[in-house]
DNA sequence: TGCGACACG
DNA sequence: GTGCCGTGTCGCA
C-alpha cells in the first residue's frame, strides 16, 4: 500500500518534487450536476454543477498540496473518436441547458484561483490529462489525475495516481497501481481491456454482448489482453461465451481502441508553466460570493491564517483564539475580507494532543480536566454491536484527545460520569452505543445530552447515499480521515483525532438543521427514538422455535405434493424456482400464451400467471408453490437462523437512517414483514409469542392513517368530512366517485375505490392503476378524472405539491422532514414522473411515520414513567407491537389509544384499534 | 452480483 | 416510450 501521500503533511515536511494535478473538468462537473439537487442562486441561475466543481476543487487542493495545477475540458462534439466509431457517445443525452449553462461558471471560478483551463480541438479532457501526466512523468513529477470515469485508471502510475469520486462528488478514492489492482485484479493498463470487453453503456461503447465486469477480469485474469483472449478463443471455458468471442471480435478491438486514451495531444502549453501558488486570493471570495456559495464563503473564511492578526478574530465567548469557531465564522468573515490585504492560505487539519487514559488514577485526573462538549467513539472487537465487546472510548474535546482503555485496571462502570448531564455528548449512531452499554448492564437515557452526527446529517439529506462516519468528514468537513480499521481495536490515537472531529460535525450539522427548521424534528422525536428503539432491539420477541419448525413441517409436505404435480403437469422435472426453466416449461413446452416480457426472458410474475390460470391447472399450483417455498425459506428456515438458541429471542435492527420517507426498516430479521395477508402465511405469528406464560401480546394500528393525513394537507371538504363522520373511506369513495347512495355500493364498486385511494397516495397514474386494477388505461382515466372532480381539494393538493417541488427542489412532512428531488427538472420522462409520484407520497408516508415515532417517543416515556411492565416490542410503520401481564390489558390499551390518537392534531381525528392476544397471530 | 419474485406497510 | 410509494430476503444465473 502507498498510503504515504495521502496522510502526510506538505506543511510538516515541504516536499521538493514538483507535484502536478490534473482535473477532467467535464467528468467532475458532470457528475456534480447530477448528484447534487438543482440549486440556485438568488438569480435563478442554476449553480449546483459549478457547486460541486467548487467543492471538489477545494477539497483537493486542501488535501494535495500541488505545486502545479490545470483543468482539461473537451472542446466542441467531434472528437477523433468519432471518425473511428460515428456512434460514439451516440446514447448519450444532450447535455442539459441547465448544466451547459454552469461550464462558463466553472471556468470564473478557476479565473479566480488562477487556474488554467486547457482544451484542444478534436481532444477530450482525458486525452488532455494523459498528455501532461505523460509529460510531466517523464520530467520527474509527482502527477495526480482526478476525476469521475474510472477510465482514467489507465493512466496509473507509481508516479501518476488517480483521485476518483466514489459517491457523490467530494467522496473520493486515491488510487495507486497496487490498490487499482486490489479493486480490479487488473494493471491500469488492463483497464482499457476491460472496457474493450465489458464495453460502456455511457458513451456507447459496444463491447462483447453479455460480458460484464466479472466475466471480463476473469477473462483478462487468465489471458492478459483482449489480444490475447481472441486468439486463444478456443481455450476460454463456456460454449456460449466463445461463441460470442467470435462473433464480436471487432467490436472488442474497436471498442479498445475507444477507450485508449491518447497520449500526443498536441498541446502549446509546458508543464512547469501550470505552476499553482496555493494561495487564495480576494477574487475568490467575489466570486463565491455573486454565485450565492455562503457556505463556502464561511469555509474558506474560516480556513482563513489570522495567526500574523490575531487581534482580527471577534470571539465573543472569550475563549480559545487559536482557532475560529463555527459560531463566529460569520462575524470574522466580514473582518478576513474587508482587511483585504493579505492573501488566504488553505491550512490541513490540526493535530489534537492526545494521552492514553487506562489506571484510576488517570481517570481521576481526566474527570477534573473534562469539561462541556466531548466527542464520543466507542472502540470495539467487530462490527456487529448486538455482539461486540466494548474495548475502550476514544473521546475527543475541542482541545485535547483520549483514549479510554478497558484493557487493563478500568471497566465500563468506570466512565458513568461520562454520561450524567454535565457533559454534552456527540456521537456516531448513537442506538448501538445505548445497546453496547446495555450489554454492560448501563442503560443510557434521553436526558443524558446526546447529539447524533448520524441521525442529524439523515434529516439533512435522507437520500445522500450511505452515511458512515468518514462519508461524513470528508462530505461536510472536507477532512482527509486517517486510515483505521472501525470495527476492531488498535489505531486508538486517529479514533481519538476524529472524536474530536465530532464536534467541529455537530456544529456544522446543527447550523444546517436551524436552517431547515429540523431541531424540533431531531431533538424531541429522532434523538429520544433512539432510546427507544435500542431498548426494542436489545428486548427482542420470543419466538417459539417447536411450533416454527412444526410449521416448517407442514409446508414441507405441501410443497413436495406440489412439486410432484407440477411435474406430473408438466411432463418433466425441472426446477420451479428457476424463472428461466419455469418460463421455458409454461411458453414453449406447454404453449402458454406468454403476455409480458422481462429483459432476461418470458414475465412469470404473480399477476401475469394469474392471468393465465385458466388455461391450464400447472399454473395454480405453480402460484400455491412459490408462496409457500417463500414461506418456507424466508420465514421457516430464515427465521429459525437468527433465533437465539439460549433465550430463544430473535433481536431485530431498526435503521433509523435510512429510507428516502423517514420510515424506519427492520433487517436480520425483518420483522416488519411477516406475512399477515395470505392465512397460510398469517399462521407463522403463531410462533410469536410473549416473554412469560401469563403475558400477551397487544398490537395498536392506525386506521387509514394515510388517507387521513391526506385529508388534512389537502383540506379537500368531502374527503375530512368523511373521515370526521368516521365512515368507511372505501365505501364513502365510492359511493361520491359512483354517484350513488352508500348502501349501494357493491364489493366491485368498493373494490375499484380502494385501488383508486390507494393509488392517490402513491401518486396516482393511470397506467398503474390500469395494472392494478386489471382495466384499459383509458378506463383508469376515467376513474382519476372523476375521482379528482368530486375531490377538487385533492386534485389541487397534488397540482400544487408538485409545483412547489419544481421550484424549491425538495418536499416537506408536517414536522418539517425534507426529501429532495432533483429528477423533478429531468428531461428523462421516467424519472421525471417518477418524481413527481414520489413528491405526491413522499409527505404523506413522511408525515405517517413523523406521527408514529412522535407516539413512539411518548409511550415509551409514560411507559418509564409508570409502574407498568409492559413493553413495546416493535413498530411496523402504522402499528405497534406491545407484550405485557394480562392484568396491565386494559391500562396499557388506554394509554397506547390516548398517545397514538394524540400524537398530532389534524383537522381529522386519528383513530387507533387495538387488539389482543395470546400470541401474534391470535393479536388481530 | 443483479434480477425476479414476493413478503410487508 | 414510460410506469403508482417505501422497504428486505431468497434463489437463480
Amino acid at each position: 500500500m502507498s498510503q504515504t501521500h495521502a496522510n502526510s503533511e506538505p506543511h510538516s515536511e515541504p516536499n521538493l518534487r514538483p507535484k502536478l494535478m490534473l482535473i477532467d473538468g467535464n467528468s467532475i462537473t458532470y457528475r456534480a450536476f447530477f448528484a447534487l439537487p438543482p440549486l440556485s442562486n438568488s438569480q435563478g441561475q442554476f449553480t449546483n454543477a459549478v457547486y460541486g466543481f467548487t467543492q471538489m476543487l477545494l477539497k483537493v487542493l486542501q488535501t494535495e498540496h500541488p505545486t502545479h495545477v490545470a483543468v482539461a475540458f473537451d472542446a466542441g462534439k467531434q472528437t477523433f473518436r468519432h471518425r473511428v466509431y460515428d456512434e460514439y457517445k451516440g446514447t448519450r443525452q444532450k447535455t442539459p441547458s441547465e448544466l451547459s449553462e454552469q461550464f462558463p461558471l466553472v471556468r470564473e471560478v478557476l479565473e479566480a484561483f488562477e487556474i488554467p483551463a486547457l482544451e484542444v480541438p478534436e481532444y477530450e479532457a482525458d486525452d488532455i490529462i494523459g498528455t501532461l501526466a505523460t509529460n510531466a512523468e517523464a520530467k520527474g513529477y509527482e502527477v495526480l489525475v482526478v476525476s469521475g470515469d474510472k477510465d482514467l485508471l489507465q493512466l496509473v502510475t507509481n508516479q501518476v495516481n488517480a483521485i476518483l469520486t466514489r459517491k457523490g462528488v467530494t467522496d473520493v478514492e486515491r488510487y495507486t497501481p497496487e490498490s487499482v489492482f486490489e479493486r480490479y485484479e487488473l494493471t491500469p493498463r488492463q483497464i482499457i481491456d476491460l472496457k474493450g470487453l465489458m464495453g460502456d453503456n455511457s458513451d456507447n461503447i459496444p463491447g462483447v454482448p453479455g460480458v460484464g465486469e466479472k466475466t471480463a477480469i476473469k477473462l483478462l485474469k487468465e489471458f492478459g489482453s483482449v489480444e490475447a483472449v481472441l486468439s486463444h478463443i478456443d481455450d476460454v471455458s463456456g460454449n456460449k461465451l466463445k461463441e460470442r468471442l467470435r462473433e464480436n471480435e471487432d467490436k472488442a478491438l474497436m471498442s479498445k481502441q475507444l477507450a485508449t486514451i491518447f497520449c500526443e495531444v498536441p498541446i502549446n502549453v509546458a508543464v512547469d508553466a501550470l505552476t499553482y501558488s496555493g494561495q487564495l486570493t480576494p477574487k475568490v471570495l467575489t466570486v463565491f460570493r455573486k454565485l450565492g456559495f455562503k457556505s463556502l464563503v464561511d469555509k474558506i473564511s474560516r480556513e482563513i491564517d489570522f495567526s500574523t492578526n490575531p487581534s482580527t478574530v471577534v470571539d465573543g465567548k472569550g475563549g480559545e483564539t487559536k482557532g475560529v469557531d463555527e459560531d463566529t465564522a460569520s462575524a470574522t468573515q466580514e473582518t478576513g475580507v474587508s482587511s483585504g490585504d493579505g492573501t488566504l492560505t488553505t491550512k490541513p487539519a490540526p493535530q489534537t494532543p492526545y494521552q492514553l487514559i487506562a489506571t484510576k488514577m488517570e481517570l481521576e485526573q481526566l474527570w477534573r480536566q473534562l469539561r462541556g462538549e466531548v466527542g464520543v467513539i466507542p472502540v470495539c472487537d467487530g462490527a456487529d454491536y448486538h455482539t461486540a465487546n466494548l474495548e475502550g472510548f476514544a473521546i475527543g474535546t475541542k482541545s485535547a484527545c483520549y483514549y479510554v482503555s478497558f484493557d487493563g485496571e478500568l471497566e465500563t462502570t468506570d466512565v458513568k460520569p461520562l454520561w450524567s448531564k454535565d457533559f454534552e455528548k456527540t456521537v456516531f449512531d448513537l442506538k448501538s452505543l445505548v445497546v453496547l452499554l446495555d450489554a454492560h448492564g448501563q442503560t443510557l437515557t434521553p436526558d443524558g445530552h446526546w447529539f447524533d452526527v448520524l441521525v442529524s446529517s439523515y434529516l439533512l439529506n435522507p437520500s445522500d447515499g450511505e452515511l458512515t462516519l468518514q462519508n461524513l468528514l470528508e462530505r461536510e468537513l472536507h477532512r482527509n480521515v486517517p486510515q483505521c480499521n472501525w470495527d476492531a481495536v488498535g489505531d486508538v490515537e486517529k479514533k481519538s483525532q476524529v472524536a474530536s472531529w465530532l464536534l467541529e460535525l455537530k456544529h456544522h450539522i446543527n447550523a444546517g438543521l436551524r436552517e431547515q427548521e429540523l431541531d424540533d424534528l431531531f431533538y424531541k422525536v429522532e434523538l429520544p427514538l433512539e432510546f427507544v428503539l435500542a431498548n426494542m432491539e436489545v428486548l427482542g420477541f420470543r419466538v417459539n422455535s417447536e411450533r416454527l419448525k412444526g410449521i416448517g413441517g407442514e409446508l414441507q409436505k405441501q410443497l413436495e405434493h406440489l412439486t410432484e404435480q407440477i411435474y406430473q403437469h408438466a411432463g418433466m422435472e425441472f426446477n420451479i424456482n428457476s424463472p428461466k426453466q419455469l418460463g421455458e416449461v409454461l411458453f414453449e413446452k406447454l404453449g402458454l400464451p406468454a403476455m409480458k416480457k422481462t429483459k432476461t426472458g418470458y414475465s412469470t410474475s404473480a399477476d401475469v400467471l394469474e392471468k393465465l390460470a385458466p388455461y391450464h391447472d400447472i399454473v395454480a399450483d405453480i402460484l400455491q408453490f412459490r408462496q409457500l417455498g417463500k414461506l418456507q425459506s424466508t420465514y421457516v428456515e430464515g427465521l429459525l437462523k437468527v433465533i437465539r438458541p439460549e433465550t430463544d429471542r430473535v433481536h431485530t435492527r431498526f435503521h433509523q437512517a435510512l429510507t428516502a420517507t423517514g420510515r424506519l426498516s427492520s433487517s436480520e430479521p425483518n420483522l416488519q414483514n411477516i406475512p399477515i395477508r395470505m392465512e397460510e402465511g398469517r399462521k407463522l405469528r403463531l410462533a410469536f409469542e410473549p416473554t412469560y406464560q401469563d403475558w400477551v401480546i397487544l398490537s395498536a394500528d392506525y386506521s387509514q392513517v394515510e388517507l387521513r393525513i391526506l385529508a388534512h394537507l389537502s383540506g379537500d371538504e368531502a374527503l375530512v368530512q368523511a373521515f370526521r363522520n368516521d365512515e368507511d373511506i372505501h365505501t364513502s369513495t365510492a359511493a361520491t366517485v359512483f354517484g350513488v347512495a352508500p348502501e349501494e355500493v357493491t364489493s366491485l364498486m368498493r373494490r375499484q375505490a380502494k385501488a383508486v385511494n390507494f393509488g392517490i397516495v402513491y401518486g396516482i397514474s393511470d397506467y398503474g392503476l390500469s395494472q392494478n386494477l386489471n382495466i384499459t388505461r383509458a378506463e383508469a382515466a376515467r376513474f382519476i378524472e372523476d375521482y379528482f372532480s368530486k375531490f377538487p381539494g385533492v386534485a389541487n393538493y397534488m397540482k400544487e405539491i408538485v409545483e412547489g417541488a419544481r421550484k424549491t427542489g425538495y418536499v416537506t412532512t408536517l414536522l418539517n422532514r425534507r426529501r429532495y428531488l432533483p429528477d423533478i427538472h429531468s428531461r428523462n420522462f421516467n424519472l421525471r414522473s417518477f418524481a413527481e409520484r414520489t413528491a405526491m407520497n413522499t409527505p404523506i408516508q413522511g408525515t405517517a411515520a413523523d406521527i408514529i415515532k412522535l407516539a413512539m417517543v411518548r409511550i415509551d416515556q409514560a411507559l418509564r414513567e409508570s409502574d407498568l411492565q409492559a413493553r413495546m416490542l416493535l413498530q411496523v410503520h402504522d402499528e405497534l407491537i406491545f407484550e405485557c401481564p394480562q392484568t396491565e390489558v386494559e391500562e396499557l390499551e388506554a394509554l397506547v389509544h390516548e398517545k397514538m390518537e394524540n400524537a398530532l392534531t389534524l383537522s381529522v381525528p386519528l383513530k387507533v384499534d387495538v387488539h389482543v392476544g395470546r400470541t401474534w397471530y391470535e393479536a388481530k
